[in-house]
DNA sequence: GATATCTAGTGTATAAAATGCACCATAGTG
DNA sequence: CACTATGGTGCATTTTATACACTAGATATC
């Protein structure tokens, strides 16, 4: 578990800001044409509430961590989740897997042993939610520091 | 604030479609250009840390959503905020739009009065956030039947 | 002149959510 | 017999969010 920022080559480092880029302008876009279905105070009230309504299912604590976990990791073990989302106790862990499994983000895979063993991974649906929440984290991790450019040397 | 869903035409559906295809593409370059760094076993702590700590500053209740508002609506004063995000408290608003000021997502703008007018809008930082954010809320928009297509008639 | 309204919040008690820590059963290893 | 590992639960405490009353300065209404 190393703490120093991720150095990527110049060219990939590129390639990401370029990625984010576009996806800043896909936002635009998609801004742009549900702009021009309202009459401005009407119906920003909707769009607001269908917004909310939208992120409700990841707006509570540790639920986008645990779902950004299973699409970097892939599918993982209870315990192993409970090691990498370091800071978060089993109870909340357990709590929260099975809110996660509820809203069809993630399915629960049993093989019975003994000892039994459950694999926590993403559905199609949540891995969607992944795949379009990564140019954020990506966004996020270059503005904190952690990913850099790699300084070219010898 | 009506409950039906909106309906946009088909071809701005597909290009909504078509927006947020591309977005979850950029997702899987992202993913694909950082995995390339790392040795499996070693690393994936480290992305998870990062992803975890890249997230926390919107993974508490109402900060996306707060976020979402101002992104939609454009600025807006306090109590137009609380009746949008309708179910918000005002302490819990108040509270809410402190740290988003202090993490830089936001700005206070006073134009003393009286009566004073608090303005509250995204800072460049906040609104790039809001446009990465938005293929997502677009995606779950959609998921959940808020935005359809719209059937042709006459 | 008293009362109501608008502004942007605060204070405080309560409810809900997250945490720490102990603990459970089953099985395998030394 | 003790210790590990599996995937959790139970419960007390702490943190976070909510409801709801209330503040202050100025204008508007009765």
């Amino acid at each position: 578990m190393n703490k120093h920022p991720m150095a990527v080559s110049d060219e990939d480092f590129k390639k990401v800001e370029l990625a984010i880029n576009d996806v800043r302008e896909e936002g635009k876009t998609i801004r742009t044409i549900f702009e021009g279905y309202y009459d401005e105070e009407i119906d920003i009230g909707w769009e607001v509430d269908a917004a909310v309504d939208a992120f409700s299912i990841f707006s509570s604590r540790w639920t986008i961590e645990i779902l950004a976990t299973l699409y970097i990791a892939g599918e993982r073990r209870f315990n192993e989740m409970r090691k990498l989302l370091r800071g978060i106790s089993s109870r909340t862990l357990s709590d929260k897997l099975t809110k996660c499994t509820e809203t069809g983000l993630v399915e629960r895979l049993v093989e019975d042993g003994p000892p039994v063993r459950v694999t926590y991974r993403l559905t199609d649906h949540g891995r969607d939610a992944g795949r379009l929440l990564g140019p954020l984290v990506a966004y996020m991790k270059i503005k904190q520091g952690r990913v850099i450019r790699h300084t070219i040397q010898s």
